[in-house]
DNA sequence: ACTTGACTTAGAGTCAACTCTAAAAATTAT
DNA sequence: ATAATTTTTAGAGTTGACTCTAAGTCAAGT
């Protein structure tokens, strides 16, 4: 199947400004132009979209989304190269799962903060509860500066 | 316990520029300046760094922070639009959270459809693994586009 | 007292990633 | 056939979040 920018800009989201973007940055190097000039898209470069998708969200900015494409079109010289990227681009992605597993501790200690603090009217009211301390503190409890 | 700018750069990771620049937005408006004009930082306004570096690092926007600031200077009267917005800001970590992981598996299955690349020395050699193509094609199954 | 380093401000500059504009050509709908 | 919509290009503009500069003040060490 065949599709012109609008129908992957409903598909994917991204609008037709964003597509031809990422097509002048590098990113969509296997887009064919029919003989009006007219971009069209296949299957596999959704399959292009998805993954640049995915590194996107991971983190990665689109330079290093580049890169890769760089190295998937020099060929099979390059596999380790991408190997190892996806390798490191795991390894980073672990973490941040990591970190945001502790930052969805901090915002349900305040959820129960806040909803205390409802109930009671009063956020100083609420912060005086025990079982909220001992959560503050567990979860705040920052190292001292030295000197 | 009272710090400079510069403890503070070194306690958090932030430059020095960008904790001025925070203030700036209206970030930290519990900083204190001593009569030559100095900031003198307390452990309360590391309470608040941490705070914002959980919403930041959640995906909140530095003026959506800044509402939740502006609206705890409101006091009381501004409870339940505070606990409102760590509530969604819970739903939308979930979420995130969930996305990520299945970018993880996304990762996961290039790393094993490159590792085997590496070994065959091809890639076009590893897409005929047939565990592989089932793996594949759970996730990037994507649906087709309607007319 | 002098030097070195940290602090102050206002404001300019940078960067990534879009986002939009204008004018023209192609496609689709009536 | 005509109108409306979609696509094309090059290039300019925007946004968010810093990041830096310059010119000056303050503080600590010797």
């Amino acid at each position: 199947m065949r599709y012109t920018i609008g129908k992957i800009s409903q598909k994917t989201g991204l609008t037709t400004h964003t597509l031809r973007y990422y097509e002048k940055e590098g990113l969509l190097p296997f887009v064919q132009k029919n003989s009006a000039g007219i971009r069209v898209f296949s299957e596999n470069d959704l399959g292009w979209l998805s993954m640049i998708e995915c590194l996107k969200a991971t983190g990665m900015p689109l330079k290093g989304i580049k890169q890769y494409i760089d190295w998937y079109q020099e060929g099979d010289t390059t596999l380790s190269k991408r190997l190892n990227m996806f390798q490191n681009q795991k390894i980073y992605l672990k973490q941040q799962i990591k970190e945001l597993q502790k930052h969805l501790e901090k915002i349900d200690y305040k959820i129960n903060l806040y909803q205390e603090a409802v109930k009671q009217g009063s956020l100083e009211k609420a912060e005086n509860n025990k079982e909220l301390q001992k959560e503050k503190h567990r979860l705040f409890n920052m190292k001292k500066i030295q000197k």
